[in-house]
DNA sequence: GATGAATGAGTTTTCATTCAT
DNA sequence: GATGAATGAAAACTCATTCAT
């Protein structure tokens, strides 16, 4: 043996996250496009070409999928909108409407689906709701952060902080539901659009 | 016999009206609550105190139910919202914030469930989706009548007015979910705050 | 309308009552012969011509039937031993006797299969269990008021009330295992061996 | 190398029999806890800290694992019956007696689970009630020599040999169910009494 | 009009078993 | 020897729908 146990298990530990990885992902699309009860675990499995025992060998549950698929989902999206906001410089207004427009880009490119996952925790079984809750708080997190810092510096004036966040949030949700027709070209114009209205709502 | 058969038709007809808005009422309730796959008939039967069979005398299938149940909810909102247009005077802006200003409150106290009617078209089945879309229509009009006369008469100064528009509904359709708590007087200013912060949208 | 509405209530009801019997019956039986694993509700259903799903609509899980099986079983049986007592006279030995062969020829004439029910309730869901056990102290209950009374009378010698019961009892539940086979002769005669057998255990 | 290949074949040899030795331990231990269809082949690997997969290793089945418990548990319990009669002197009654209580120590403190194993051989698979049985008659005959020793001295007089043996099997078999109980020292006058109620099975 | 009963198709879940590594 | 992964068949349970009364 040229490797030794300790690698061994990692390599196995390793093959085993990116399965789960790879579940995770497919089963994100899926509930996102569809919501929970729209999709079963048959439908998983046969996206994943697996039967449906195979996923009890990863979940042992179907709110547990659930819950493990929309906490991925939302920690890489949040992580990505921070990684952004931390190599931005330039003025608030800028920089937050930066953050804006890669939120709907994402948002409608990448998860058209993630609305529901977010949007209408009322569906959620209770216990994922507790997770979403703690999701969505860091990702407004994000954007309070940058938020706040323009209203201390007086490039921004809001009606109030929370309510402002709210709206926001509400508006980039939304987005994929009415950007996502037409030729990406228009789309583009479309998502601009919407940065520039709300960065309306900060105006002085 | 005083009364005439045709009397008597009447007075039935009449009855199986108000049966049938009864189980409307509940069941617009209990799906907006829990949305469509949430909440079977026995849920529906139940809280009516009936059994299952007996809303299939009424509605052929729960997808007509469903259907039934959300156009009754959408006129209803949008007959009052266009009463209110049509009884108001003054300058746009005030027009404007009154109707945003009543729409909240009527989605806060007495809908806080229909956010899933109209929110997440996704959910319903194929055949409920074209009605939701057309009565989004009716409702958006009422606030784009106003809107675009603001805009043409030069008080209000808007990015677009189709973008402000989803802006607008996103925010108001969110609305319950975070406005929920709090005592009355809290949530009065809350609202408040939010009717402030869409006019900004419209801001000069 | 000749019959009163509460009539009719009370038709339906016993129509439900008799129905509900005979599920029990039928499940009392199988689970008796086969035990709570050994048996599925597609059995059950089966052995009554009706579907699973018929079977939920009057209990709502399979614990549920289980648990109802068990005691009408139980209370039948018990019912039928305290009947019994409550006509006879005679001397305490010829009571005692009474009771056992009878408790015998019920259960391997008419429930071989009800050793399981009570004998190995650790096999049962633990909500059962508590079901058992109380049925099992009403069905002791018959012989110890017949054993206590020939004790106090000086008919009986017992080594200990409780554990001549309990061996009674075990005596008697595993009575069908080794009975069962042989011509109905043979049996009877099996059955008066086992009765003047445990007759020895009250013996002066 | 010191050793030979066949010493080497031995100890490897020894290694699985006493690696078998545990998993059969452990199984008998589990399904005389909760049944056959109780424990699944998850549970005891679990139990073991190895998994589903090893166990087919040494086992092609399910059924042949369980049989196998059987056969190790019920050996071993009648070999020390037999080792213990061997050794015994004195009058019948004593020596029956001594077997008697030994039987229901071991019984109730080292297999409290075994009921199940012999006492409702109903509930196994065809293939192992005809080991079970075979099991049955070997430890039954260790209790018939000394009866039929008594029997024919005149030391005891019985009802008949066979429904003897049955009684005291059954009681003997149920002990544990309600022996389990109370302090050690109670439970030892438990056992005692129940001894002596037998006992009264063969008293002249 | 209304109800209780029944159905059947679909969903989640379990588990003995197989197998490549 | 042992493991992780996968399978497939069967089980419990749900629910929209139908229908005789």
């Amino acid at each position: 043996m040229t490797t030794s146990a300790g690698e061994a298990v990692g390599r196995v530990q390793r093959k085993r996250g990116r399965r789960i990885q790879q579940i995770l992902t497919t089963a994100a699309e899926l509930f996102g496009e569809r919501g929970y009860d729209g999709v079963s675990l048959e439908d998983v499995a046969e996206r994943l070409d697996v039967t449906k025992g195979s996923l009890y060998y990863y979940f042992s549950s179907k709110d547990e999928l659930v819950t493990a698929a929309i906490e991925t989902l939302g920690n890489d999206w949040t992580d990505r909108l921070e990684r952004l906001r931390a190599a931005q410089d330039g003025p608030p207004a800028a920089r937050l409407r930066g953050l804006i427009r890669a939120h709907v880009a994402i948002a409608v490119n990448e998860y058209p689906a993630a609305l529901r996952l977010f949007l209408v925790p009322g569906t959620w079984p209770q216990a994922q709701r507790t997770r979403i809750t703690a999701l969505r708080r860091r990702h407004d997190q994000v954007f309070r952060t940058v938020l706040t810092e323009g209203v201390e510096s007086g490039d921004f004036a809001v009606v109030g902080i929370d309510v402002t966040l709210q709206v926001m949030h509400a508006a980039m949700s939304q987005a994929p539901l009415w950007c996502a027709e037409g030729a990406p070209g228009e789309r583009d114009r479309t998502l601009d659009e919407l940065a520039d209205a709300l960065m309306k709502l900060v105006a002085r």
